[in-house]
DNA sequence: GGATCTCCTTAACATCGTTAAGTTGTCAAG
DNA sequence: CTTGACAACTTAACGATGTTAAGGAGATCC
């Protein structure tokens, strides 16, 4: 039907792909399938498959670079929305942040969102080297937590319907902090980031910020 | 010449077997050779092979908490040390930060360490739940943090000798935030590490102690 | 109008995780 | 001592995967 491939048509499918049969589902010849085109078809765009998951975690930066208008003036709301927003990107796919994380961009389109976030931080005080640390830091707490995030949740393909806690309570019951901690961590993410993260912005800003 | 072997000596020699030959060179006929086997025979101890590499999760984290001592009084030194702990353990084995995050414990060992260390946090004015959130926000910091320091190192397998900081540079020219937001993260990990993690136990700190 | 380049197909390969079926050793019961 | 059962492995094979080789259709250029 409609021929012509390029790359962002195949990061876009395999994007879309993604989230039907998750990143173990995600072969080349389903992809090559969902675009009316034989899986070798692929290796004329792309190098290898790494290439390929290298252009979707890309393709998943610019969409979320997409809408992003005018940045808030406190450094404070700008890394939190920020970070709301990469976490809202990285659940947007099944297995997201697996994707994403440990992935090489393939252009330089994540350089000037990046850049103007970490303007915002000079212009409140910070040292280039202390506002990358910030940025590094809350980048690396918002990967992880999704990454644990993404694991843990219930996976529609097999029969599974989330962490069964009662049976965790079970097995734990000698250790009743630790069977607190699973009611704290396996759920309500949505709060439970929230709390990581201002955290973590109130610790940026006794260590990191002014001199 | 050995024979006999069982789930712990297959997690050990998989282990060993992942610092050579990395994750994606994980296969399990490898592994059956390092044991004088075949590889049908791991299934005789193993579902499948993301049992096998629970179980090598779960051998980290014992072997991570094997020498674990009297912990600190002061629950800033003792998530200090933890996360210390855990990041040089993940960083013992080539990929070890994936895989570990994400892969389902197959014992209940790790919960007596962690009652541990989330005692000396409520002895210290937490409540449990606030205990929890402390615990893991710190965990998928260093978690996050490992993920994309053992991404970005250099690959002993193929070429490459870590990123080329000064093509990089050329190429985001005109961002210089940028430039030196990687000057910051892909140089010197052990203090960029302990900086992040030290804002985000202060964050901790002002956001989660006491009410 | 033939040559060239782009983009795709068909065919095939080695390797992977995994299953089926059979073999060996061990050891207790009769 | 034999028998049978169970545990722990081997041999053989299957389908699926990433990837390569070789070739073919269609537009484009001189």
């Amino acid at each position: 039907m409609a021929k012509k491939i390029d790359r962002a048509l195949v990061a876009d499918a395999a994007l879309r792909l993604l989230n039907e049969v998750g990143l173990e589902g995600l072969t080349l010849r389903a992809i090559a399938k969902e675009l009316d085109v034989k899986a070798p078809a692929l290796y004329w765009h792309f190098k290898d498959k790494q290439a390929l998951l290298d252009e979707m975690a890309t393709e998943m930066l610019r969409r979320m670079n997409a809408d992003l208008g005018e940045l808030p003036a406190r450094w404070q709301d700008a890394v939190t929305t920020a970070m709301r927003g990469l976490r809202a990107h990285l659940l947007r796919y099944r297995d997201g942040a697996k994707v994403y994380s440990g992935t090489h961009f393939t252009d330089t389109s994540y350089a000037d969102p990046m850049e103007r976030y970490l303007r915002v931080l000079t212009a409140e005080g910070f040292t280039p080297a202390r506002a990358a640390r910030a940025w590094f830091t809350a980048t690396s707490y918002t990967i992880g937590y999704v990454i644990e995030e993404q694991a843990m949740g219930p996976d529609p393909a097999r029969g599974e319907e989330g962490y069964d806690l009662a049976a965790r309570a079970e097995r734990l019951a000698a250790y009743p902090l630790a069977v607190a901690a699973g009611e704290a961590m396996f759920r309500d993410h949505d709060r439970g980031f929230e709390e990581g993260l201002a955290a973590i912005i109130a610790g940026i800003d006794v260590t990191l910020r002014g001199s």
